[in-house]
DNA sequence: CTCACTTTTGTAATGATTACATTTTAATTA
DNA sequence: TAATTAAAATGTAATCATTACAAAAGTGAG
């Protein structure tokens, strides 16, 4: 949890010890976990943890664009890694995976009528091992 | 509905009354409808109908490949373009629009390794009118 | 220590979608 | 045409991620 503190500071982020882990999880597990799969995790070393608290947490730091959320599968995913990139997802397994495409900009006609906020580009298939 | 029977049947779908219906709202409304839009348009003229057929009937032309869908926002939208091309959608008000931008090609080695079957691109932000 | 504020928690509500059983409609055959 | 069978449409209840909201616990300044 080096520096844990110091990032969430530096997005004006008052680093309690549930950020602290929260965000220590989404450093260390990187394949987009969404808040079922973090709160499955955390839960067991802290007997008290509330799934709201997650929600709480993770909206926190999308607002203060710490990470990205991602939408997928009617399901919300989160990545910090807030770079623009593209994404694979498996339909069979549900994994995602990160691509290092940058999603194409807009035509200035479009930026200049529209305030784009975020892109989001994603391919959707199966992958290798579930086309066994 | 001039022809949509026709357009079913090569798609390998029967054109019953209800699923022209529903097709020829989709023809005549591009602005990519979720199923409660749909419904909330078609069950005035058709006092019976129930929205779990909405939802079997798009499910079914989407099997067929005669409709794409489209996840944004936590729901399902609908669109008759099965070409590819990129979306933008706003926040404030929710409407979506088609831009004519073709996703990026992958990578081959992604290619060889995946079985992809479709590609999403969806630039978010504030549209024009939200932005006063 | 006390008060005010922030963080965390628990429960209930929401809302789109799906599951499933039933009813209605259409098509086929005798 | 009537009977039989399959397909389509319907209604209700269940599911599940997310949000709303109010209460409880924790934190920090004076």
């Amino acid at each position: 949890m080096n520096g844990i503190d110091q990032i969430l500071r530096q997005h004006d982020i008052k680093p309690s010890y549930l950020r602290m882990k929260v965000f220590d999880y989404l450093k260390q597990h990187m394949d987009h976990p969404d808040v079922d799969k973090i709160y499955k995790v955390l839960a067991p070393e802290i007997p008290t943890l509330s799934k709201t608290t997650i929600y709480n947490t993770l909206h926190l730091f999308v607002e203060k664009g710490l990470v990205t959320e991602l939408i997928l599968n009617h399901q919300k995913h989160y990545d910090i890694r807030t770079i623009p990139h593209a994404h694979f997802q498996c339909t069979a397994c549900g994994q995602i995976d990160d691509l290092e495409i940058i999603p194409p900009a807009l035509d200035p006609k479009y930026v200049a009528a529209w305030q784009i906020n975020q892109v989001q580009l994603t391919y959707f298939g199966v992958c290798a091992s579930c086309q066994k």
